[in-house]
RNA sequence: UGCCCGAUGGUGUAACGGUAGCACAGCAGACUCUGAAUCUGCUUGUCAUGGUUCAAAUCCAUGUCGGGCAGCCA
């Protein structure tokens, strides 16, 4: 964001993490492996936005590539016709692309537009040639011919088992399963059979082509695993080319060698399937040194869901406003909430990459990015719940300059003048009538100083006829503001606060966690839905902030002095008329105090 | 009752046979024109039982607990 200052670029870089992926892939470029060349990809499947367990991967593949000096190719795994779609393919290129910026860009490769050769164009090479991401249905005509390579070799046939009885015949983990009864069927009746289905002369499902592999192997992935499967389906990429669809086993490791990946990395639950990842390599006989897959523990976070079919369950139902709600755990959903990308990434580096499958406390996310704010955002002055308080000794006309610290973390960030009048507004939450024990702003004939102005105190309290609070009567001391003779008079509490006459009213939103239990997918017989928090939205329409606001850009971000850092709403927000969303509230000893008295 | 993987404070992670450390969270204090930031201090841990070894979080065995695998999903 232009907007913001340039302290944050000269952050010490951090050093890159080591973990057990780390120590193979630095073993192998020692050892000389692959020629010493590092090749990650990071391969989501458009089917859903990214979200920060993406963030983790993405970072995990980038970061590696980056510190090889190897590359990583962002590459769509659309083996899937009937759930896949453009959308989310801009997406991902969009976030994968908002993540990494200023960072791993030179390890970011794509390829040539129409290209289906897996040859990439990293980041140090990227001319005037439109690119685009990797597909792997790029690679269907490639695919294809190694399955003809397998029935030739005899390690795979051509399969007429209904779906029904291809489950039934698989057997189950404790329990072996059954040869096909077309197990046995010849190369060459495969191979015509295999033509045939490509030509689309067979309804989907009527046959399928499979691995001959063992099935009573223990691995249920080695018992005789679909490798294609027919789909009438029109394709997002390949539109009508392909009525045979590679399944993910086969499609991955072979897209994986064909772009000279030397590390694929993936999550714990694909451990299984290694055997036959490698089976299909090796079957193959390929003449380059093969590929090889590494899984680590994807990430849990709490408070929230992670599984893309959770989240487009809330986008359907209508729970949240979309994928970039800024509730979501999304990329786009965090984007908007205002967390930088930078962030982001040290959050990935905090999590640590490792085989054990956790739950990562969200307080951690909520660390990184107020650190990172902290040293960015600069400071205004904004009243979410205004309370007008009317100040007795000062002119009815008279307008006063402040000058106020932009940010006290970045000293280049300079200072601004803040208009000060007879009348402003406090925050509601600084006021008590009667002061609850240790609350030290402001009540009844007690001071408080007014940040970069002059102590306040209060004489008097208005009330409607229901008897709220509705106006407080004040005075100052006029020699308090900074230079003045009683400026250094030691007063416990300073409040921040905006003069009505020259106030921004706006919108501000409140954003919580959408959870209220720590694990929602974990919940005994629960529905994830049912421990939804209530309270994770509260619009506040009658704000009214620093006059400098006006001018705030979309996706600039704010540290609201006292209350939390704030961004200007991308979407919805109109020049002049800023809408603000809470990106996360300043740590805040007071409502802790507050809790533990009751 | 099959196969694979895992287990270190409340949470996440380090220690690669040789002093269990870091971060977050929590607690207490200092400082403060943000009850923020910053600084200081503190609490809390090797799943269990055996074995190998001068020495085990680390190696071995058994058990316990947790996760994953039976899509023509990825």
């Amino acid at each position: 964001m232009s907007h913001e200052n340039s302290s944050s670029q000269d952050a010490p870089p951090a050093a890159p993490a080591r973990h057990f992926i780390h120590e193979i892939i630095a073993g192998h470029v020692q050892a000389g492996r692959y020629g010493g060349r590092v090749g990650t990809r990071f391969p989501p499947e458009p089917n859903g936005y990214l979200h920060i367990g993406h963030a983790k991967s993405i970072c995990l593949n980038f970061g590696l590539a980056r510190e090889f000096g190897g590359t990583c190719n962002l590459r769509m795994d659309d083996t899937n016709p009937t759930r896949e779609d453009v959308e989310y393919v801009d997406s991902i290129r969009h976030d994968v692309q908002w993540l990494i910026e200023g960072w791993a860009e030179d390890s970011l490769t794509l390829k040539k537009v129409g290209d289906a050769s897996g040859a990439g164009v990293s980041g140090k090479n990227r001319g005037g040639t439109p690119l685009e991401p990797f597909y792997a249905s790029d690679y269907f005509p490639q695919i294809y011919e190694f399955a003809v390579e397998l029935i030739r070799k005899g390690k795979a046939y051509v399969c007429d088992l209904s779906p029904e009885d291809t489950e039934r015949y698989r057997g189950s983990p404790d329990r072996p399963g059954q040869d096909s009864p077309f197990r046995d069927r010849s190369a060459e009746e495969s191979l015509a059979l295999f033509q045939r289905m490509r030509a689309g002369e067979f309804p989907d499902s009527a046959r399928t082509l499979r691995a001959r592999i063992d099935m009573s192997s223990p691995n249920i992935w080695l018992r005789d695993p679909v490798l294609y499967r027919i789909r009438h389906t029109e394709h997002h990429h390949t539109g009508k080319q392909w009525c045979l669809y590679p399944m993910y086993d086969f499609a991955h490791c072979l897209s994986d060698y064909i772009e000279g990946v030397t590390h694929s990395i993936c999550t714990l639950e694909f451990e299984v399937h290694r055997p036959l990842y490698d089976w299909i390599l090796e079957a193959l006989r390929l003449p380059r040194e093969l590929p090889r897959q590494y899984e680590f523990a994807r990430l849990n976070l709490g408070y929230t869901v992670m599984s893309k079919r959770k989240l487009l369950q809330l986008v359907q139902d209508r729970i949240v406003t979309g994928w970039d709600d800024p509730r979501m755990p999304t990329i786009s959903g965090l984007r908007r909430r205002g967390y930088p990308a930078e962030a982001i990434r040290h959050f990935c580096e905090l999590i640590g990459v490792t085989k054990f499958n956790g739950l990562t406390d969200a307080s951690l996310l909520e660390f990184a990015v107020r650190e990172n704010l902290n040293k960015r955002a600069n400071r205004v002055m904004a009243v979410l719940r205004p309370l007008k308080v009317v100040i007795e000794n000062y002119e009815d006309s008279r307008v006063e300059m402040m000058e106020a610290v932009n940010n006290p973390e970045d000293p280049s960030a300079g200072t601004r003048n803040v208009p000060f009048s007879k009348t402003i507004y406090i925050e509601q939450d600084d006021f008590m009538e009667t002061p609850a024990k240790k609350f030290y702003r402001l009540f009844p004939g007690h001071e408080v100083r007014l940040r970069y102005a002059y102590i306040l105190k209060c004489v008097a309290v208005e009330k409607d006829a229901t008897g709220r609070v509705v106006e407080l009567r004040c005075t100052i001391d006029p020699d308090s503001k900074a230079g003045g003779a009683t400026a250094g008079r030691k007063i416990k509490a300073t409040i921040h606060w905006v003069s009505a006459a020259h106030a921004l009213a706006s919108e501000v939103r409140l954003y919580d966690r959408l959870f209220t239990v720590e694990h929602p997918d974990a919940q005994a017989g629960g529905d994830f839905k049912s421990f939804l928090n209530p309270k994770s939205l509260e619009v506040i329409t009658d704000c009214r902030l620093e006059s400098s606001l006006k001018e705030a850009q979309p996706g600039q971000r704010f540290q609201f002095e006292r209350l939390g850092y704030f961004c200007v709403d991308s979407k919805e927000s109109a020049p002049g008329k800023p809408v603000f969303n809470r990106t996360a509230t300043l740590r805040d000893a007071w409502a802790k105090e507050r809790q533990k008295t009751g």
